[in-house]
DNA sequence: TCAATGTGATTGACACGTGAATCATGCGGC
DNA sequence: GCCGCATGATTCACGTGTCAATCACATTGA
């Protein structure tokens, strides 16, 4: 049998499909999100924190358990909660149990903007990202996203 | 025949698989990126720069027409020349032939440190992203994009 | 008790992106 | 020539991201 060289760098091909990949989607990222922000004067950063205070108990969460949950380094989302607290969307009040920690509480308002941001944001979702496959194919990019992630290990037990 | 209204937002599998996607394919651009800093100390904008800058003639464009070119705000490539000039990539010198014009040299060690990192991020590419697909998933992704890219429309002649 | 160490959270320095404003130069028509 | 506008490029203010440093409080063990 003849030795085998496996490829240590990608074809032509594979690259321009790369490349093509990285730059539509990162398209298809900024679309989005330019859509929420002028339907709802969102940052895709308020609408991650909104979503997950909207379904936390209490409408509440403390601030590392926040920061955990949504995978985000913890200084950046201090600045986070810092512009939105500014902005009125959230508040932040001292943890009775640990004096270091803050709870994160979402106000009225914040609560109000993610609800009247949900709908138009999902049509948005549907019409840039859903509508350009056929099912079929969005079902083979599910499948991508998949392999993706078992071979980067992510969705692996903690 | 019954009325047929179609759906305005994503079904739920069809959102989780935007999520999944747009997730996991951050996490990708972010090793690739951070492989190529680790390699060569060059972020994913140097190297967009330099490619373009290596690629043309007399190693040097106007200002203007790399933009054009990689596609970006003026005011970004302002900053990022601006910052590659300090750490010596390249040069802006005034343009002869229309004096608000400046013309970006790629110097020589821009020129080395672009050779140098050819090969490493190519092997990253390669590493990350292709190779966590098989062929015919690889070829299903990229038949996906070019989906994407005439549903958003890109590639219109100019 | 209290020093050592750990943990929650913020801060600071910097890189990077966008849009609006600015500034200088080119250029067409009078 | 020169006025007005177009064009090349930079600057500014701000939002956003990272990492390292900091600070306050908690916990633990001699």
């Amino acid at each position: 049998m003849g030795t085998m060289k496996r490829r240590s760098v990608p074809t032509s091909e594979e690259l321009a499909i790369w490349r093509a990949h990285i730059e539509t989607f990162e398209i298809v990222r900024a679309r989005i999100e330019a859509r929420l922000h002028q339907d709802s004067q969102l940052s895709s950063g308020d609408y991650r924190v909104l979503l997950a205070l909207s379904e936390a108990d209490g409408k509440s969460m403390r601030s590392s358990e926040l920061a955990a949950h949504i995978q985000w380094e913890r200084s950046r989302l201090s600045g986070q909660l810092g512009r939105m607290e500014r902005r009125g969307l959230l508040r932040r009040e001292p943890c009775a149990e640990d004096a270091r920690g803050a709870n994160v509480v979402l106000t009225d308002e914040g609560a109000r903007a993610f609800r009247a941001s949900t709908l138009p944001h999902l049509r948005a979702v549907k019409e840039v990202f859903v509508d350009a496959f056929a099912p079929e194919q969005l079902a083979q990019l599910g499948e991508a996203t998949g392999a993706m992630r078992s071979h980067l290990n992510l969705d692996a037990r903690p």
